[in-house]
DNA sequence: CGCAAGTTTGATTCTAATCAACGCTGGTGG
DNA sequence: CCACCAGCGTTGATTAGAATCAAACTTGCG
């Protein structure tokens, strides 16, 4: 792991081009472009004018896009893979924001740098576009702000939510909560409801959910045993009792 | 208080005329149109563009303005006053999502409903517009588009940074935050720092916090006694050392 | 195979919640 | 005018849920 008390990564170590080296020249024109979610109305004749300014990468597992604080330069899209995003305290105290998942946009933020950290969990295929281009091609295709607009919107809203998670749920109704999530997740991804994935760490769940890698685990256990749920194989979660889950995690 | 599980607000119980009832004809054009943030940096054409959509109520504390799941109608600005915004649980548990003041917009919303309650804390002065209204608005002054979104982004890097105090932070630091905020939160109204008003009751406080009201009265008394603080008067905080409040806030 | 990292399980502690009582304040009505 | 009451806030005693501390187990990889 050693995500939280790293030195500052040193991207050319990793066995993967840095991504500051990655320019639109560079990139060919693939199809993953029609992956990004904000351009999913676009004509094809915009289609094309999007490519012409993003450039695309691959990043292995665990690899650092930015650091909470970093000029804010580039936003992303996840054309596919998956990831955090996260907050730490000095005394290395972390919150994830979110997981991101394929079609997810982030890099978004204020003058003064990110405020958060973005790391992949799996080996994930990145878009990536500066602000200043973007800008230009939303001068262009007016649409695209309003697009930007509603997803920012939709964020905000999946944040509200969270806060009443955190504030006010028990650890089980946190976990039945977020299997839930991530079961409509892969429904929105073409996938079954079940068996969710989970490709993050327990350490990223309980950073996730206020929690402690413990209690995610006594949780997991405990819900299993009540036959809620299974746990075939680590990284997967079927769903025996969508019922009861969904009462649990509204409280009832 | 009552709001935990009042029946739904008869508006016409209420000594003030049903929200629902003013219309924009009836509306002077008063200048409180001024204070509407988005429209800070408007030409004065523009500002009585603004104004023929707008309406404008005068309301008592503890109104409720909207609940969660009612149909998304309009977009509020407050132009003097204090509103919260709470989502609750089906057995009352409450969070509350934010604390608005002066200048602050809400009442964006996804299809569906609006997400949350919206509460007046104070006597409150609002201007209301439909979204039909405002996207028309948007239409002549494209300009407002960006602007909403930067709004919208802004409260995303708050309700980021609120998961972190409800997912990581203890009794003590979460206070220390909460004051800082509404510190900084008087000076952009162009208020002292200190005193800091807290015109919001302890269960409200607590319900922002992810707390009981007994542990947030508990550590103001303790923050008193560490001369951290001062409490001359129920709804006013004097912050004698702001050195140790923000080192408290970040958890040093 | 052996090691490191991640996960599970168990024992104990601790923070904040709950339960309970009391005091303050402001509004109401006798 | 003052007594009463309701709502809010504070304080104290006890409990509960999750954190912490600790150890064993599992998994994946060089």
């Amino acid at each position: 792991m050693g995500s939280l008390n790293m030195p500052p990564l040193d991207f050319d170590a990793q066995k993967t081009p840095h991504i500051a080296d990655l320019r639109s020249p560079q990139c060919r024109n693939c199809d993953i472009v029609r992956e990004i979610a904000f351009c999913a109305d676009l004509s094809p004749d915009e289609v094309k004018r999007l490519a012409t300014v993003r450039c695309h990468a691959a990043l292995p597992a665990s690899f650092t896009v930015f650091r909470e604080g970093d000029e804010v330069d580039h936003v992303y899209s996840i054309s596919a893979g998956a990831v955090k995003l996260y907050k730490l305290m000095p005394d290395g105290r972390r919150q994830i924001i979110g997981f991101l998942f394929s079609g997810d946009l982030f890099g978004l933020g204020i003058d003064g740098g990110y405020c958060y950290t973005a790391e992949t969990i799996t080996p994930t295929h990145l878009c990536r576009f500066t602000h200043r281009k973007l800008d230009s091609l939303i001068a262009e295709i007016p649409r695209l702000e309003r697009r930007m607009f509603t997803m920012a919107v939709k964020d905000l809203v999946s944040a509200q939510d969270q806060m009443l998670l955190l504030g006010r749920k028990t650890a089980r109704e946190k976990v039945a909560t977020f299997l839930l999530r991530l079961s409509r997740r892969s429904i929105q991804m073409g996938l079954p409801p079940s068996p969710v994935a989970l490709p993050m760490s327990r350490a990223d769940i309980a950073d996730y959910l206020g929690l402690t890698i413990e209690t995610v685990s006594r949780t997991f256990t405990q819900l299993k045993r009540d036959g809620i749920i299974g746990l075939p194989a680590s990284g997967h979660c079927i769903v025996n009792d969508w019922e009861a889950l969904r009462e649990l995690a509204e409280g009832g």
